[in-house]
DNA sequence: TAGAGGATTGAT
DNA sequence: TCAATCCTCTAC
């Protein structure tokens, strides 16, 4: 079952950034199914210097200030594409950065876009996912419950004591904000980002 | 319209 | 530790 509108709407964003891990995000690029069990997420808010959405509303971060459940993709370092999740209502503007995956399904064809043989650490960071899911900028603004890319509510069941809470990874720029424990990972998944 | 820099990654 | 690489955003 795709997850609904509802889902993303009306809770904490790092409320819904817990209640994402053990969740399966799906993609349906070119006819190709790829999945994986979500298990690093991060959360942003329009409230704190991390997020892009601190300074108001851009050309590129409009998405986030649109109403929940939609992709918000965009380019980091000219190099990697990130894959948020949008939530909450308009003008509230917090998003959730899906930051590793345990892969699934269609790992050939994750492996095929990474051009890599062995599915070691294929989807364990933001970038690497989306490349190995086929996400790019041309999902930016696609709803999560459409035929291209959804977020499924079964994978594995996550205890609260399961949830690991850090401070966010590459935002040092966000002062004090950078202190947030806005990382949530599952507890010892061999999938997470780095360390 | 120019200049700075970034929610990363992989190689050195 | 550092380069890759291309937008976006800001300031002039």
């Amino acid at each position: 079952m795709k997850l609904a509108e509802s889902f993303y709407i009306g809770g904490s964003v790092t409320t819904i950034a817990k209640k994402l891990l053990g969740k399966i995000l799906v993609t349906k690029i070119n006819n190709k199914v790829t999945s994986g069990i979500i298990v690093e997420t991060e959360a942003y808010s329009y409230k704190e210097r991390g997020s892009h959405a601190f300074k108001g509303l851009t050309k590129r971060n409009e998405v986030m200030f649109e109403r929940g459940g939609k992709a918000y993709v965009y380019l980091c370092y000219g190099v990697h594409e990130m894959f948020n999740v949008v939530t909450n209502d308009e003008r509230k503007a917090e998003a959730i950065l899906i930051r590793a995956l345990e892969p699934l399904k269609g790992i050939d064809i994750m492996l095929e876009r990474m051009n890599k043989n062995s599915p070691a650490r294929i989807t364990s960071g933001p970038g690497k996912l989306a490349k190995a899911m086929g996400i790019d900028r041309k999902l930016n603004g696609e709803e999560l419950w459409m035929n291209k890319i959804w977020i499924e509510d079964k994978g594995i069941k996550i205890k609260p004591t399961d949830i690991v809470s850090r401070p966010r990874i590459g935002i040092d720029y966000a002062g004090e904000d950078a202190l947030l424990p806005w990382r949530f990972t599952v507890r010892e998944n061999k999938w997470i980002s780095k360390k």
